[in-house]
DNA sequence: TCAATTCCCATGATATCCCATAATATCCCA
DNA sequence: TGGGATATTATGGGATATCATGGGAATTGA
């Protein structure tokens, strides 16, 4: 299984350009897979993906109540999608709605979260970082129940 | 059951290069394992693991609700997570961000934990084991129940 | 025609590859 | 069992490739 990990920070240049992190372009790569864009729900940055991430979001749509506020909701998500395409350099270029809702402007910050990726205004994502570390510290850990996973785990063919 | 062990302090060159001690290097090979390095949430150090722990994390985090402020927690593990290549020498580069987080300069210590290991500052981990004995000779021992753990006593370097 | 984008090339910084070396540990055979 | 031969390991340095970034020219689209 290949992730997006890790955080990476780059430059906006003046035409608008940012470079995709060459790690996470090759998972893409990899699979063959477009980008897509789109605005977070519940936090001001843009998160990235490949399709099959999109598709879950269209499945749990279509599986829910097509008169519920939820989904409602989920769907701006895919109204505000795009599949982005990369330069020769493996640049994307954000429009000015992608730009104003994450409040960015001549830097963002990459960060890998497993399956997708978020794109932030660097200073907000490192606040938001120690935030959650502090968190951490005064409640403890997510319980993850390491050692007690089931037999059948099953991410270990992927290298 | 091949286990992360001992102690290891090895140096920093001035390219920042890290070898990674070879007993730790022939479990992760024997299991044709990458190397995953991140940010402990708890201690000024760094934590190695192979994927399925990552993979864990993972899956967690796509098994949660999504706005709860543990999920946050995951995707902070996550975001600092890296998978290392190691160069032919089985060396690792440390990026910025690592070597300030756990204060490294010119040399680190490996402690292996079990599943995971940790790197840490010398001296500042020397302390801590002497802080961790001292505490032992006065407060007692931990009770130490091997055979039958809870899953909630996390002995296993989750930290 | 003008503005915005895409293509192509240049460049500096940095990581990676490949080689060398010294110290230590392991092996092997008497 | 001892002691020299060999392999492994940690470390260092130079050469090379990759990456992020920037800018000019060609192309598009309104």
């Amino acid at each position: 299984m290949d992730l997006f990990l890790s955080t990476f920070e780059h430059r906006i240049d003046k035409k608008g350009r940012l470079s995709v992190p060459a790690p996470f372009r090759s998972v893409l790569e990899r699979r063959r897979d477009p980008l897509y864009l789109f605005k977070s729900l519940t936090e001001p940055c843009l998160e990235g993906c490949g399709p099959e991430r999109i598709g879950q979001i269209v499945d749990a749509i279509d599986s829910m109540d097509s008169l519920s506020a939820e989904v409602a909701t989920l769907q701006t998500m895919l109204s505000s999608a795009q599949e982005m395409k990369l330069d020769s350099e493996g640049r994307i270029m954000l429009n000015a709605d992608f730009m104003a809702f994450a409040e960015l402007n001549d830097a963002a910050l990459y960060a890998g979260v497993g399956r997708s990726f978020q794109i932030w205004l660097p200073d907000r994502y490192r606040g938001r970082e120690a935030e959650a570390r502090a968190r951490a510290k005064t409640d403890g850990l997510p319980s993850l129940r390491l050692g007690r996973t089931s037999p059948t785990s099953s991410d270990n063919g992927g290298s």
